[in-house]
DNA sequence: ACGAGATTGAAACATTATAACGTTTCCAGG
DNA sequence: CCTGGAAACGTTATAATGTTTCAATCTCGT
């Protein structure tokens, strides 16, 4: 993410948190600063290992922490398929993701798809089902991926 | 699974593997077996356990191998947002499923509905992305965990 | 029988995530 | 200003999940 979308997207993280009366702490943020700053998806030990950076001495459970924290305020979302954690594309509009996940490159196309979720919730609802947590990611190739790249049968 | 159910099913998918020249060894059968025969979904250590009942010494990979040819058999599935496998509910159908998975009592619901599968596809489709592995997992409330304990908001 | 390729056994290792416990920091009320 | 409770943080150890590697064995077509 460039600079200027990632001071205005903490900016925005910092008065969400202030309006709901969670502490977005410096650790809290420099995590949702190394989210933001990167476009692929990371573990929490590589967030670790940036962290770390300025050689402070650092154990898993700090960044799992500041993880929760994020996830609970919307400000980050966790890739189930990928074990990994993205920092939200649009924090504050309350909405229900999808994920579109290069299999190549490893970038992230968050949606946020009204189609999707309705279709979801009456599956769901046709079932006597409740849904709480929805997991949508789709792994696949990305459409700079698949025009850089020679078709899947092509000769080489 | 009920025992009959469970005979058909492991018919099925040697009937299956057969046609495909692929080879559902007795290795293979039992952690179908084991998968099936469990109404919730397993993680792969405790298929290991169960595996390892009769006093053998297995390792990791050996139920992972297994796990792996089940999956690309299409006669298991991976639930990623729970580090854990189930048995395919009708194997054969070439099918995209989308999973229902209760919080409270672990049982999962394995849906098909095209119509979820159609809008994830068009909304891919939409921004160029081309999906091959759709993960499509909602966690909840059952309806039988729903109607046997209180409203949420009720006074205890 | 022979050989290529698939399958299995086994040990070590890598990665991801949490439990448990103590300390520090923050903030509201006295 | 004190002070007590809650939230946040530090630290160690460990649980849970998944992979690499290499050698031994089995299968099947020739
Ligand atoms: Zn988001
Ligand atoms: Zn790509
Ligand atoms: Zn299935
Ligand atoms: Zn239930």
């Amino acid at each position: 993410m460039a600079a200027e979308a990632l001071a205005r997207t903490l900016d925005t993280a910092a008065a969400l948190c202030a309006q709901r009366g969670a502490r977005l702490t410096p650790q809290r943020r420099r995590v949702l600063e190394i989210l933001c700053r990167t476009e692929r998806p990371l573990g929490a030990y590589e967030i670790l290992d940036q962290l770390r950076e300025g050689s402070r001495a650092l154990a898993p459970p700090t960044v799992y922490r500041a993880l929760d924290f994020l996830l609970e305020q919307g400000l980050a979302h966790r890739l189930e398929s990928q074990h990994a954690f993205i920092g939200c594309r649009h924090p504050g509009c309350a909405h229900q993701s999808q994920f579109l996940i290069c299999a190549r490159c490893g970038r992230v196309i968050e949606l946020s798809d009204a189609g999707v979720s309705e279709r979801l919730a009456m599956a769901a609802r046709a079932r006597g089902f409740e849904a709480e947590r929805p997991v949508v990611e789709l792994i696949g190739i990305c459409a700079g991926c698949a025009s850089a790249e020679p078709a899947p049968d092509c000769p080489s």
